[in-house]
DNA sequence: CATATTCCTACTAAAAGAGTAGGATTTGTC
DNA sequence: GACAAATCCTACTCTTTTAGTAGGAATATG
């Protein structure tokens, strides 16, 4: 599995940060409540997001979080790498510098970095205005069977 | 980490018997050996590939095992899908009629499904051929630098 | 019949995943 | 100034997955 709870649950909030928040915080009972989520564990997902300065936060009364910019300046890349630290599907890829001793000769590395290239071209692509939006074919491409045929 | 030892070994061992193997079968320990692998481990993620119709085997002297088809009528996807379970980047997609309960309203489902597409589509198009004639094209398209511009 | 091999079951240690628990700190309101 | 509502912070726990290891049974070949 690539991606965790942790990682679903951010994308989850960030959503609906977009959708329900506006202008003003909203405070993650009222984010665990409507996503039906454990708040005590979305806590630690949200400090994730807020210290990695994808929100804004204010503590006490009314307090909650904020979107820190607009819907359609997020990809969705960005917000799970920071959650989930790294979305390679190998070990292998893992760090830029990194690599394995045997890197030199394997022959299966190009595959790897060429699948790795695959979800972050996907994954860049799309915004959380397209998730709002429900912007489907964007998001399902040709596999849309909603979407009006490529042409 | 969607692909995790198992799944890149036995990647590995496929790719060595369609090097090695010919029409001869080739034990365990040669290719372990070759590929610095532990044997005792790969004993047990063959064992897999073997059950699953992917090779054929013969036991006692002189055995080992060799491939059941040709090179290029494997494609990475099923090699991978047999050895992992699945391929599915999130538990929300895991099995095709199962859904999580939210799955009707749920707005980042269709990220999921399409994430997953993009991954398969990736994966099914490249063959064992394909790695051992290190067709760098095929994996790394607009991203390897040693290929030529797509014009 | 000795040897090289696959085949099979069981076990283990470490890491990751999915939360829970409890309280400290901050801020707005009465 | 007390209270309540919120974020913030540290630590703990249980379960599952990952990455193997160990030991031996079954089976071909020379």
């Amino acid at each position: 599995m690539m991606v965790s709870t942790k990682g679903r649950y951010a994308l989850t909030v960030m959503v609906d940060l977009a959708r329900y928040g506006g202008d003003g915080f909203v405070s993650l009972a009222d984010i665990a409540e409507r996503e039906k989520l454990s708040m005590k564990y979305l806590e630690s997902i949200i400090s994730i997001l807020n210290k990695g300065g994808m929100l804004t936060s204010l503590r006490g009364k009314n307090g909650g979080y904020k979107l820190a910019r607009k819907p359609d300046e997020y990809t969705i890349d960005e917000i799970l790498i920071l959650t989930e630290g790294t979305l390679a599907p190998v070990n292998c890829i893992m760090q830029e510098g990194v690599q394995c001793d045997k890197a030199a000769t394997c022959s299966t590395l190009p595959l790897w970095a060429g699948l790795d290239k695959a979800i972050e071209n996907y994954l860049s692509a799309i915004t959380l205005e397209d998730i709002i939006n429900g912007n489907r074919k964007k998001m399902l491409g040709d596999y849309c069977e909603s979407c009006e045929p490529a042409e």
